[in-house]
DNA sequence: TTAATCTTTCCAGTAACTGGAAGGTCAAGG
DNA sequence: CCTTGACCTTCCAGTTACTGGAAAGATTAA
């Protein structure tokens, strides 16, 4: 599949995903003619890179995820480890963005425009630490 | 408060806080020795810049959500409508974090680093187009 | 008063793309 | 066969969002 496709595909734009190539994170094939080919395995992972930087993760945390069913030499230890450590991160997000809901909800049906300096959506807005 | 106060605070280094002023996020007060004097509420604000930054909201994204509560003047039909874009926004964020929280959770729980090509969790990982 | 620890500005570097030029490839129509 | 347009290639420059470091002023603690 060409790269035109394989970014209708993943939902990332040709330049993103040629990028994602030079920094090592998937290698596809190439073409007699030169093109990249991509197999549906590269697209998975160009789906799961697209997902997870949106979400927040750096890309060397993408590549770490990545690693996580790649790297099939790792010891399952060390697998469960770095999975472990990303579910807690993944758990925190969650929270997070329960609050950030939260707080827009309260933002809608409370504050028509007329919210003053101490509008309480301020206080819930930062987390309260 | 000074902005190493405001940085223990909000999460946030002092380079940030000092880019975040730059490109007009906020502005805090200056003290009489040319320091920067964080109120409370420029820390709420901060606080929450760190935290939409973290999951995935880029920075004028996070300049229309701090916007959502500071633009008194804004008609409260915009401010619903675009409050209720980022609810959505928020809503498919949840649910892609969910999914990758079953994929690793499967991960750790089925494939103790001898899964093979086809293994079942490549095809969640992908999100299934 | 001196040393450590702030803080300031400025400027350069990095991360993660993003846009554009210059050119090769391919499928469709005349 | 030839052309046109939509693809693809590489390369290089620009942007966004920081990040690090230098040089110098301010504050605090000994």
């Amino acid at each position: 599949m060409n790269i035109g496709n394989a970014s209708e595909r993943s939902g990332l734009p040709t330049k993103t995903i040629r990028y994602y190539e030079d920094i090592g994170l998937l290698k596809p094939d190439r073409a007699d003619n030169g093109y990249r080919d991509y197999s549906m395995s590269d697209v998975h992972k160009l789906r799961f890179l697209q997902r997870s930087r949106g979400l927040g993760f750096s890309v060397e945390e993408c590549r770490q995820l990545l690693a996580l069913y790649e790297d099939k030499d790792r010891a399952s230890a060390d697998v469960k480890l770095m999975a472990q450590s990303k579910l807690r991160e993944i758990d925190r997000k969650i929270i997070e963005l329960r609050e950030l809901q939260h707080t827009l909800n309260h933002l809608v049906a409370h504050c028509h425009g007329d919210q003053r300096p101490d509008c309480p959506i301020l206080e819930n807005m930062s987390g309260k630490g």
